[in-house]
DNA sequence: CCGAGATTAGACCGATCGGTCTAGTCGGAG
DNA sequence: CTCCGACTAGACCGATCGGTCTAATCTCGG
């Protein structure tokens, strides 16, 4: 019926969020997956091709979230290009928050599974890649405002800037609290690109 | 006879440095690891308790090859401070550029086992603590010597750096170049630090 | 030259992995 | 009511996992 998907396929794509984040990918069964959410095997395989497949889709799902804070935060006519950049990582960091601080999904299966897998660091690269693209539009209105110098690159600063933010991501997930990426944010708005 | 600890166990200790960083630990069987190096079995549970005492001990190896850079970079006297500390990560990047770009163990593992091990979430911080910490030292000179802002904060610029190279090294992964490395390192230390 | 501990050698183990297969259930179109 | 495709259900599969065990083989002090 195609309304929010299928429910049976969306109960475990949210579950994979979770449990991805949390065990990453290797780490994580496909019957731990299917003991937590109560499905059968035979429902699995019906819906994903693989393990794998699966994990892409969950990714997929992971980026509908993302454009949605993306939508939501780089559109704010009453804030200034910059702070909408902030507004969007402070969003992140609370959704982190909520999840105990285990980091950046993203980062964590680029990380675990781009030195062997092709598909995926390919998939990943673009899921990051796409994020800082939409963090360059805006700084090039923050250019044309006078907010950051006007021969300040905004594509290399956006992509310096999601980078920084996966090991700020890594490194708040090691001590499971938010001040690494409190930090990265000051230093990154606060006194290095604004100027 | 201890000299540079027993041969076998040496062996499958660096074989481990390369291993690990290409497939993570999860994706990294014992077998393989015995195949390329032609280690039977029986050697490797002589030598070590488990696949995770032999990461963990990997770790350390790794961990003497950083401490020999830090020594040989951030104690020459012909340059200065912030100098001394890009030549570390520039000597770094230079080794990733030998390895096909694979990024950090230490991110790599962080990355995959943070969320389901604490043993290791606490040895990888650990490590890249004493880095961050090696570094603040180099800050705390250079604002001695007036090369950084008199009221900054060395160890929150040192952690600071480490999570940002952690995340560039991540980004080199995922693309198998050296493009975001340069591109942090030019960034912290052209634009930002200094000032 | 002997004997003992360190090390090598690899067959073997149960558990778990991702994935397949067949049988049953369900809901809605005709 | 019937039928058919979508979906559920879980037993089952071979492969591979990390780890154990026993026996053979080195190494070297006495």
């Amino acid at each position: 019926m195609e309304t929010t998907t299928h429910t049976t396929k969306q109960r475990l794509l949210d579950a994979g969020l979770e449990l991805l984040l949390e065990h990453g990918y290797h780490d994580l069964g496909v019957q731990t997956l299917l003991a937590a959410t109560g499905t059968p095997k035979g429902s699995f395989y019906h819906h994903f091709e693989s393990k794998e497949d699966f994990a892409l889709q969950v990714v997929d799902q992971y980026m509908v979230g993302v454009h949605g804070a993306l939508d939501a935060c780089l559109s704010n006519p009453d804030r200034a290009p910059l702070q909408r950049m902030r507004d969007f990582f402070e969003a992140t960091a609370e959704s982190y928050r909520g999840e105990g601080y285990l980091g950046c999904l993203l980062g964590g299966l680029g990380q675990e599974l781009s030195g062997v897998n092709d598909v995926f660091a390919q998939k990943i690269e673009g899921c990051i890649s796409y994020i800082a693209g939409r963090m360059a539009v805006c700084l090039a209105e923050a250019q044309d405002a006078g907010d950051i110098a006007p021969d300040a690159d905004p594509v290399g600063l956006s992509n310096l800037l999601v980078d920084c933010w996966e090991g700020a991501a890594l490194r708040s997930r090691l001590r499971r609290n938010e001040q690494p990426l409190e930090a990265m944010l000051d230093f990154y708005f606060g006194s290095a690109v604004t100027r």
